[in-house]
DNA sequence: TTTTTGTTCTATTTGACATATAACAAAATT
DNA sequence: AATTTTGTTATATGTCAAATAGAACAAAAA
């Protein structure tokens, strides 16, 4: 699975990883129940720390996404993965700004429409493409 | 017009006032051409910095929803304000991550739309509602 | 037995955020 | 004309998140 960080970025790189793996699960190339890299492997495959790569496995444990064995991280199997109350509080948030500057933008609902499904088309399989 | 701020919010105090202005012109509180109140006075009024408040009126110029005369800052006047390039990438950057963790959750269509029209709701002058 | 795993701890560096204070020229007010 | 208000600029300080570095540990896997 590739994963691509930019460090010069203002999104935090753990942050980054954070989307990065999100996306690999929607596009299938992480399966669930499968392993992730080692904390140290993955960190020393893209050049980052690996105190960075286990705050962003911690953070997708506590949001759901992964779970934690005896030994390393693993996707999720849960079928139904529902989000939790303080993370659907920050999507809100997130949401809202977005709204707002759709509005004040003032950007057509077809604009948003259109952009919005460029992107999930970058998230399903190669294969439904 | 009616201001709050979150002193312990994740969110930069800067930005929050910047959606507080953005608000506040999409709810027809503050009317094109109209004044806002000198960085010193908000800053007073609220309880924060003046340097703080400077930050968020120069961003809203940056970004168009404001103007600087020779003395002050006004809402922009002009009909169509269109986004600009570098503002744009960081709006699909953002609805990305939003449409990510809207799969990764396995949230519905008609949920988003529901939490988006609520959203707009409270985005209308208080006659419309 | 050796290696690998995540965990924990201490330490350091960097930059953003926010505040505080002061001084300035230009504009508005009195 | 004098005063006040405006945004601007500069310096300084404190706090915090982000990221790195290195070391040590117990448990699990090889």
């Amino acid at each position: 699975m590739y994963i691509r960080i930019r460090p010069d970025s203002e999104t935090p790189i753990y942050t980054q990883l954070i989307y990065q793996i999100k996306k690999g699960i929607l596009r299938k190339e992480l399966l669930p129940g499968e392993g992730l890299p080692s904390v140290r492997s993955l960190a020393g495959d893209i050049g980052i720390n690996m105190h960075t790569v286990n705050k962003a496995y911690k953070l997708l444990v506590e949001e759901g996404v992964l779970t934690q064995q005896k030994k390393g991280f693993i996707v999720n199997s849960d079928t139904k993965l529902e989000i939790q109350p303080p993370h659907l509080l920050l999507y809100k948030e997130r949401l809202e700004a977005l709204v707002i500057d759709t509005q004040i933008f003032g950007m057509s609902e077809e604009m948003v429409e259109q952009m919005k499904q460029e992107i999930e088309a970058t998230l399903k399989k190669d294969d439904e493409k």
